[in-house]
DNA sequence: AAGTGGTCTAGACCACTAC
DNA sequence: TAGTGGTCTAGACCACTTA
């Protein structure tokens, strides 16, 4: 059974026998590892031979879990090199969450305009997304994103101050890279997910100023919830997109099939 | 190595070598039979011992093999009942298509009323879609969905005459499942995966008609090209989404994360 | 009870990376 | 060369379905 070198070696494995598969538990135990912030982004966990040892686990066990996580973006596997963390403000990554294209299917990365920033007491809408208490503040700010220097999104996003304290205007004007990289950087905070809803609006006085659309063109709505490790909605964020020249990839063709 | 109990048996792994894994060789070996119509939908596959046998592979690897192609939700396995080619005309797989849902949520099952069929040439954008030579024949068809008694979608669909021949109207209004299905049972034609652009447009005059909504309204334009086994384009698809009450789910968040 | 897929083991060897 | 993940084996036993 497992090769103890640490005391605080913890083979969770059988200790529980939860009936749940094996496999699964280490992939709960690695992940609320992660949650821990026990492993950095960008840098490699510990080998696999070292993993399984730890958790009491066969390699091959040991690999199913990890095949798990590395399906969900969560670990990077590098043959030779080792097991990642995710960098999700890497640019590789930053089009899993980003799906605005060109009607050529072009891929480019938006130029990010902040236009208002506040704090606030949240809205009953707002709460409701973010599953926050009555009278929870959040900073709500504004983006345009621009694509082939054009204006192409207004992005109107709420986050919450308990889980941002400190924010600031300067953070988001000055960030160099992605705003999930600030998040992920200056607060430890790993969007791992999102949901999307999307509906057809017409442009008001804002969108019109900002995209410059007559008022009453259609623009895509996106309803946006990102979550991080633990499931938890961390940001809630609206865009208005005008899809004239751009349009959201809703599912993309498998190749290989 | 493999036991042959049969001459049919071709233990296609090692003898190409080609540098491919050899579970990605399996992969292909069996999306090949699928494509050649050797094992119909809704029945099983020969076992996993049986396959390994027949591939000369260990059983760990035909199951990886198996693992991507049930991923991908082209086989389906049933714990103590074996195998299965997905029926993507079943109900269970109409959603991974139908992206339609209530503003609360609420997933339904559209009614679909037939409006108008043709069969007509192609025109240059559909041939782009559908990668038609020129000229090629094509049947066009209107249908408007209804959601909770509404008309909530009209769906433009165009499909080629050369695999689809024969389709007539009656075909289309007397089908008693998914549109899908009636591919699936009549024509042998799998609908495995599609690809939806997403673009937010101004209601015309058919669309009032069919959707009640005012020339003008907002209405998300939804382009979808659906591939079957073999990854050709095999159809074509605009529909006009009144998002009034209803909404499209663009991405969901995963749970168990 | 027989047959299926689901989990798990304890390795081996290969391909790639870093030093 | 040493260390990593990637592939592959040849089983064992478990959970579930069907009869």
């Amino acid at each position: 059974m497992g090769v103890r070198t640490q005391t605080a070696d913890i083979p969770i494995s059988r200790l529980i026998p939860s009936g749940k598969p094996l496999y699964q538990q280490v992939k709960q135990a690695v992940l609320g590892t992660l949650a821990r912030g026990e492993w950095q982004q960008g840098e490699a966990i510990p080998p696999e031979k070292e993993l399984a040892a730890r958790f009491g686990v066969s390699i091959g066990t040991l690999r199913k879990a990890i095949d798990d996580l590395v399906a969900e973006d969560i670990l990077t596997r590098h043959q030779g090199r080792g097991t990642f963390v995710t960098r999700h403000s890497r640019n590789q990554h930053y089009f899993k969450f980003f799906r605005i294209i060109g009607h050529d299917g072009k891929k480019a990365y938006p130029v990010v305009r902040l236009i208002s920033f506040q704090r606030k007491i949240a809205t009953a809408d707002q709460r409701r997304a973010l599953g926050l208490a009555a009278r929870s503040e959040v900073f709500e700010f504004v983006n345009v994103l621009h694509l082939d220097d054009e204006p192409v999104s207004t992005d109107t996003i709420i986050i919450p101050e308990s889980l941002f304290g400190g924010l600031t205007r300067e953070h988001l004007e000055n960030r160099p890279g992605t705003l999930y990289g600030l998040y992920q950087e200056a607060f430890g905070i790993n969007i791992i997910d999102i949901a999307e809803r999307l509906r057809a609006v017409l442009a008001d006085a804002a969108d019109s100023k900002h995209l410059l659309v007559q008022v009453g063109a259609p623009l895509l709505e996106i309803r946006r919830i990102a979550y991080s490790y633990n499931g938890q909605p961390t940001e809630f964020r609206i865009s208005h997109v005008n899809s004239s020249r751009h349009e959201y990839q809703g599912s993309q063709h498998n190749e290989g099939v």
